[in-house]
RNA sequence: GUCCCCGUCGUCCAGAGGCCCAGGACGUGGCCCUUUCAAGGCUAAAACACGGGUUCGAAUCCCGUCGGGGACGCCA
């Protein structure tokens, strides 16, 4: 089995592209496959390379490694359809020469105003077929004479073209709605239909998996594939990935490209595991799983018929759950770009900030959605408490005693020292649970909510013990917090 | 306009004629846990688009209606 995902270079990876490929590598994966990249660049006016290495990048970042292509190479190369050029002329010399293509000469304009007066007239837009019977040697000669014109498949005439589609099941179309398609344009370029056919074909792609919206281009390509005697693969059309209000996802919608989600924080896990979850489901109520585990259950046979709408909500889910799969050090070398954006990190990171990391990112992960709220629950460690300070019953006493217990003694740097010191606050001010802990809280941390205490005072405090030159911004001790309270308070 | 695809809880899926007065997950509500916010555990509400057939029996098969999407490009 080969299967391909064939993007064009003209942007970021947009989620529902993403989730083609992904469909492809399962299937791949799965069945001891080719997964093959391929790139579709016939498109001069919006292709780019930078465009082109930022998806190979996003499908990296994903996991979505090929087998075979660009960058990879293989047999049947170049993977570059702007590299092909020479293996399209030749095949359009073929069609040419076995008259199942011909040259039509008529220009843009003219086909317009057809398009527009078909449109009126509620008849299907389609060409008229007006250059379909010039004579070969007419064509040549009008050719050599400099005369511009594009390449269309003879289409055959009141017939019917049927493909068994993988996930959707038997699918026919009259050849009559189908005007003959353009293969080679007026500048030499080879168009969709022609390209995707013939590297389909050469490249020996078994399966094509792709969006739903190419249905209707698929009997223009077995038509192809008959008018070059070859043997069309199987098909199999994937349907479409929504916004909330069913319309395509896009912009508006917000994030819609890998690298989106992937900026606001997502694990790339959690990515493809959602959305393998559009349009499929491992069964067995299972839906968290490793992707080796999905490539394993995944059957093209199984995939939904309907389109299905993006739920941010869920893939946050899912990034919860491998957040806290997540190994610390991957953890820290992840969280960093968020932590330094906030100004948490301000320099190059010592060992010891390093190790500080990856000993207090993973108990903060077991409770946020996306990266970048790790950095609104370390604010508890690099915010000290600031004026105005709520005025709360017990905080002025317990203030005092905390800052004086902190006084003499060590830092907090495990929860057992930090339980006992909390133990001797509450002897010296009557006060406990709730009344004693809340106001440790908005006096060490200067906020209502964050953190759990025994996870953040030993953060602070072990933080605090750091060379200022560790490259984290400065961090007070639970000492420094208490004292400067009590002051202010007192003042 | 024409052709094609699709239609189970708000959302994503399970269901391939009796196992279904429809199952799981996200989200939502409630409860529990708890020194806060979260997280976590438990629990509840919530759907077979509609109308005709076929059949002893239909969410499952057929037809129609309605609704949604796609295509109709010298874009891919």
């Amino acid at each position: 089995m080969r299967v391909r995902f064939a993007p064009s270079p003209t942007g970021h990876l947009h989620v529902g592209n993403a989730r083609t490929a992904l469909f492809n590598w399962l299937l791949a994966r799965g069945q001891n496959g080719t997964y093959i990249l391929r790139i579709e660049d016939t498109d001069a006016e919006r292709s780019t390379r930078q465009s082109e290495q930022a998806i190979l990048d996003d499908l990296r970042w994903m996991g979505l490694q090929w087998d075979e292509g660009v960058e990879a190479g293989g047999d049947h190369g170049p993977y570059r359809q702007t590299e092909r050029f020479p293996i399209y002329a030749d095949h359009t010399h073929r069609l040419l020469q076995n008259g199942k293509g011909y040259y039509c000469f008529c220009s843009a304009e003219t086909l317009e105003a057809q398009r527009k007066a078909q449109l009126a007239a509620s008849l299907p837009p389609k060409y008229a077929g007006t250059c379909r019977n010039i004579p070969a040697a007419e064509a040549a000669r009008r050719r050599s004479a400099g005369e511009p014109a594009v390449v269309r498949l003879r289409v055959p005439e009141n017939r019917e073209v049927t493909f068994h589609d993988v996930v959707r099941g038997p699918v026919t179309f009259h050849t009559d709605v189908i005007g003959d398609p353009v293969l080679v344009r007026s500048d030499g370029f080879p168009a969709y239909n022609f390209a995707v056919v013939i590297d389909d074909a050469l490249m020996a792609i078994t399966h094509v998996i792709r969006g739903e919206d190419h249905i209707s281009n698929t009997p223009r390509q077995i038509l192809l594939y008959e008018a070059f005697g070859w043997t069309p693969p199987a098909f199999a059309h994937l349907s479409l990935v929504m916004g909330p209000d069913h319309a395509p996802l896009s912009k508006r919608h917000g994030a819609t490209s890998v690298r989106e989600f992937r900026d606001k924080g997502y694990l790339p896990e959690a990515l493809v595991n959602y959305l393998a979850l559009i349009g499929w489901s491992p069964g067995q109520n299972d839906e968290l799983l490793p992707a080796a585990e999905l490539a394993r259950r995944f059957r093209l046979e199984n995939v939904a018929h309907s389109a299905g709408v993006f739920d941010e909500d869920k893939l946050a889910w899912a990034n919860r759950h491998y957040l806290r799969l997540c190994a610390p050090d991957r953890l820290a070398a992840l969280a960093q770009p968020f932590l330094r954006e906030r100004g948490q990190i301000v320099g190059d990171l010592s060992a010891g900030a390093g190790a500080w990391l990856e000993a207090v990112l993973p108990g903060l992960a077991a409770s946020i959605d996306r990266l970048p709220q790790l950095a609104d629950r370390l604010e508890a460690v690099f915010r000290r408490p600031a004026a105005p300070l709520e005025k709360e019953p017990g905080l002025p006493e317990v203030a005092v005693a905390l800052a004086d217990e902190l006084g003499s003694g060590s830092r907090l740097v495990n929860k057992d020292l930090f339980r006992a010191v909390a133990a001797r606050v509450k002897d010296r001010t009557g006060l406990k649970g709730k009344n004693l802990f809340h106001p440790i809280r908005v006096i060490l941390t200067g906020a209502n909510e964050g953190p759990e205490l025994d996870l953040i005072v030993p953060a602070i405090e072990r933080a605090a013990e750091l060379p200022r030159d560790c490259g984290l911004a400065e961090v007070f001790g639970c000492r420094e917090r208490a004292q400067w309270v009590a002051r202010t308070l007192a003042a």
